[in-house]
RNA sequence: GCCACCGUAGCUUAGCAGGUAGAGCAGCUGAUUCGUAAUCAGCAGGUCGGGGGGUUCAAAUCCCUCCGGUGGCUCCA
């Protein structure tokens, strides 16, 4: 903060006026002992004020929520009858909730024209106190109004509405002194809700839009939005890059198909987990995608997942379900016989492909699909090795994300029980009459809940399973030093665990990889070890996935690079070879073997269009590296290479080569050629 | 699931005052044999997402229904 940002403000003149000359301009409200004024207030006594400046982050929220008003203002105008509810502002811009009839988006270039022509009037925007009364009978004609100012002025109290020529608002405040500080608006989208989120209640139109302090900077917002648009991995990967396929006429919604190219990077990413979960000690498995229903019975599955589960039953009557989840299957391979306390942890992996029929409106694209494949494992452990495990599985993760992604910022969620709803949770209960102790999910129960054993009604959860698992991954967070934030009543139903949110390059949260504690399937399946006196002792679970699954980490990747994957995942296409006419076909030829001898990804292209035209072609397909060959090139042995940043440098066939095989090999991210 | 918007050839799209589809790219054929983001010409490709219903002399165009895609869905004055 510059000095300038601070003055002292003196009762009888507005802080507008007081405001230091050199920031002026940039002024929406100030901050006088903790609190944020309208620049049109005036002090009550003397104080020391701080300007809150447009392209503050507390002044850009200023900014945007005075455009909610704007917009509120405008659609009021075009469209009488419509009614504004609630217009709060978001992480970078703002919406209006109005009751109206549906518009579409073409309609909103009308509103926002509008709004330009509101802004340059350059309205003022007043500030006014009223009583309860005053209120109710301000905003009589509008019940949404009504229903906010019942809910937050008690009786007898007063509060505020800001007025803008014909436009008022019940609001608290604070706003920019005048609508000639909105001139660079944007709207963006229209969606709809429902009032209080309650689907019983009145259908309203949601304006979605932004606001900046200055052209220049709403541009390129915008810019970046465009961006964003272009970089949509089903724009990407679906129709540029040709590497997946959703086909509702034949697949069902949300399954999607990979075609030779798409196929050739999982199994890219296959590999490199394969080849991690060997190096820290996990057994890959292979597992149906169909179990009889007993087991979903048992898993607890059918209790809580079952409306999300594909689920038929055969002529002969037994019943079968589609897998939403690997553990099942991994717990019958663990359970097939006795361990003892030496071999574990006993850690099975899986790139386990599981359905789970998703809520319509969820389903889209590789983020959300119905079909997916999660590189899951199962660790099988004893209590004292959970840390330990826990370590090991956060360093494979963080590990990932900076080797094929170059990523480090993750966002770590430490999801743990909500106690004052045990009932959602499997926990243990004590019962005092009988001092049993039983393992109950509150919530599956169909009548009261009781002592299985006698019946009383005096029994009371136990947390300690799950506050031992939670401090255990606590611990593992905090021997990593890696930042967390806890969530109460995010867990599983099942156990505490940790999610991890990796941000793509446009600023967005994506859910990865899990480790989810599980003291409960273990019960459920009564899974034990022989420990070291030759007693049967409990197993405890962790269930895994460093990449979630493949195909949100692949939409991930084709996001993080806009495509432009680094050349060891370019399987598509690593090195696209054409002639500069047909008559190098031969040489171009030659050049093709030589790399596709080394395992190297090439596309030959010997059809007879023009070299401007093929490069222009190809391009969409983002292979790694271009490689034109002519008279030059075959009198010298040699290639001309054009890289993504499409620079063209030539090099020998063999240095070419080798160059080539240790980037790849060394996974790089960047292009060395 | 609920709400809104959208749905014309593989892709992008014209047609949106109702009169039974027009283009560019890709594809195919031929010519061109070419030095790095548009060589030329020709051909073919659409029962206007699909099924059903309605209005009309007439529907891609208006209405209803089903399907799919996209965005949104406690609170946030």
């Amino acid at each position: 903060m510059t000095n300038s940002l601070v003055f002292t403000a003196r009762p009888g003149k507005n802080y507008m006026e007081q405001i230091p000359r050199d920031v002026k301009g940039r002024a929406v409200a100030v901050m006088a002992e903790g609190k944020i004024y309208d620049l049109r207030l005036s002090p009550e006594r003397e104080v020391e004020a701080q300007v809150v400046t447009q392209d503050s982050e507390e002044g850009i929220r200023i900014l945007r929520h005075s455009a909610a008003h704007l917009l509120a203002q405008a659609v009021t105008e075009l469209y009488p009858g419509a009614l504004p509810n609630a217009g709060p502002v978001t992480e970078d811009g703002f919406y209006y909730d109005i009751f109206m009839d549906p518009i579409s988006s073409q309609d909103l270039e009308r509103i926002e024209e509008r709004m330009r022509e509101i802004a340059s009037r350059d309205i003022p925007i007043v500030r006014e106190v009223h009583s309860r009364q005053e209120l109710l009978s301000i905003f009589s004609c509008n019940r949404f109004k009504l229903d906010k100012i019942r809910a937050n002025v008690p009786e007898g109290g007063q509060s505020t509405v800001y007025r803008q020529g014909e436009f008022v608002d019940f609001c608290q405040g604070p706003h920019v002194p005048s609508t000639g500080y909105l001139k660079h608006v944007k709207l963006l989208s229209v969606a709809s809700t429902n009032y209080l989120g309650d689907p019983s209640r009145e259908r309203l139109i949601r304006i979605y839009g932004t606001a900046f302090p200055d052209e220049k900077s709403l541009k390129q917002y915008l810019k970046n939005r465009e961006e964003a648009l272009r970089r949509d991995h089903r724009r990407i990967g679906g129709e540029e890059m040709d590497l997946f396929v959703f086909n509702s006429e034949r697949a069902p919604p949300g399954f999607p198909l990979y075609t030779p190219y798409g196929a050739a990077i999982r199994n890219e990413l296959i590999q490199y987990m394969r080849d991690l979960n060997r190096e820290n000690g996990w057994l890959e498995v292979s597992t149906p995608h169909i179990f009889r229903d007993t087991i979903w019975k048992q898993s607890g599955h059918y209790a809580k997942y079952r409306p999300n589960m594909y689920v038929f039953q055969l002529e002969d009557g037994d019943g079968y379900g589609v897998k939403p989840m690997n553990c099942p299957g991994h717990i019958t391979i663990f359970e097939r016989r006795m361990y003892s306390f030496r071999e574990m942890p006993v850690k099975l992996c899986e790139a386990g492909t599981v359905y789970r029929y998703e809520k319509s409106g969820e389903v889209g694209g590789l983020t959300r699909p119905r079909m997916f494949t999660i590189d899951d494992g199962h660790a099988f452990l004893r209590k004292d090795q959970i840390q330990e495990e826990v370590i090991s599985i956060l360093r494979m993760i963080t590990r990932t994300f900076r080797e094929i992604l170059g990523i480090t910022d993750m966002k770590f969620d430490l999801s743990v029980i909500d106690r004052e709803h045990p009932e959602n949770y499997l926990l243990s209960y004590r019962c005092h009459s009988c001092s049993s102790v039983s393992e109950i999910r509150a919530a599956s129960l169909q009548g009261e809940l009781a002592c299985p054993v006698c019946g009383s009604r005096e029994i009371e959860p136990d947390f300690s399973a799950w506050d031992e698992a939670t401090e255990q991954l606590r611990k593992a967070l905090e021997s990593l030093n890696i930042q967390y934030k806890e969530y109460p009543g995010e867990a599983a139903f099942y156990g505490p665990k940790i999610d991890v949110h990796v941000k793509d390059a446009l600023g967005r949260y994506w859910q990865f990889s899990t480790v989810q504690l599980d003291f409960f399937m273990p019960i459920n399946f009564d899974l034990t070890y022989v420990g070291s006196g030759g007693s049967k002792e409990r197993v405890v679970m962790i269930h895994r996935a460093i990449y979630g699954s493949y195909e949100r980490f692949m939409a991930l990747l084709l996001e993080n690079f806009a495509g432009k994957l680094p050349t060891w995942l370019s399987p598509p296409i690593q090195v696209y070879i054409t002639p500069v006419s047909n008559s190098y076909d031969d040489y171009a030829a030659e050049v093709s073997r030589a790399l596709s001898r080394e395992g190297i990804r090439v596309e030959l292209d010997t059809s007879p269009e023009t070299v401007a035209k093929k490069i222009r072609m190809i391009r969409q397909k983002r292979p790694a590296y271009i490689v034109v060959v002519g008279e030059r090139e075959r009198s010298s042995g040699s290639v001309t290479v054009r890289n993504r940043k499409d620079q063209q440098n030539s090099y020998g066939l063999s240095e070419f080569i080798s160059r080539l095989k240790e980037e790849i090999r060394e996974r790089n991210l960047e292009q060395t050629l």
